[in-house]
DNA sequence: TTCGATGTTCGTGAAACATCGAACAAGTTA
DNA sequence: TAACTTGTTCGATGTTTCACGAACATCGAA
């Protein structure tokens, strides 16, 4: 269980942000984690299968959208949102607008467990 | 040779852009399409196969990133950028940018055929 | 040490995709 | 009518992606 290859911010691929991001249920996880909080794993609700969620989470790891920690046995994702902004500025904030004006990924959401702000 | 089905604006959705712009080769093209002039196929250079450009196309077409004309046997088409920007406002942009700043699509370019302007 | 919780990896299909060459269709031109 | 040009479609092939369940690894707790 330790393999976390993020990518150098200068490592990052549009094409590779692109393909990303064209998948709804990553669109929705981007969308969950667009305020900025760092989720743990289990806060994380998608309708499939924890391997595919794994899965997909390293899909987004790897194209350098979030960053991954690891705590003991559970994890926590966090967006890489200043750093996408310096390599692509813009590009995310369009995304995710136009994410919200669609509903995508409106099938991934958050339990509120850690919501006592 | 007779099949042009393009979406209407509202029928664009944010992950059929995605995955079109997710091959280098289609980034290539519509960068080629950013000074918004229609293009003829022929005048297209990329390094494929003449059918796997045209598969490409029609992707693009199918995403509704361009528009397709014909006139006669050949074809021309046209980055629908109005369009996108109404739907999808600054993502375009962002993106031209971005493969802008990493010269993604390199290998795709223009013959200079109707260079005269 | 033995559980239990949490993720990762593996093995496996099904589906989608990129690519090519060849065959086809539809105009243009000779 | 017979080429030729231009682009589409078809079939084949190899790769990648998504998905699942099962097995494994790791850590904390009993």
């Amino acid at each position: 269980m330790r393999r976390a290859h993020h990518p150098e911010v200068g490592e990052i691929t549009l094409t590779g942000v692109m393909a990303a991001l064209s998948d709804p249920i990553r669109v929705g996880l981007v969308r969950v984690l667009a305020d900025d909080r760092e989720r743990g794993w289990g806060e994380l609700q998608a309708p499939v299968a924890k391997s595919t969620l794994s899965h997909h989470l390293r899909v987004l790891r790897d194209a350098g959208l979030t960053r991954t920690r690891q705590e003991g046995t559970r994890c926590f994702v966090i967006l890489r949102r200043q750093e996408l902004q310096a390599r692509f500025p813009g590009l995310l904030q369009a995304v995710l607008a136009a994410a919200e004006d669609e509903d995508i990924g409106h099938q991934v959401s958050v339990k509120d467990a850690t919501q006592p702000a």
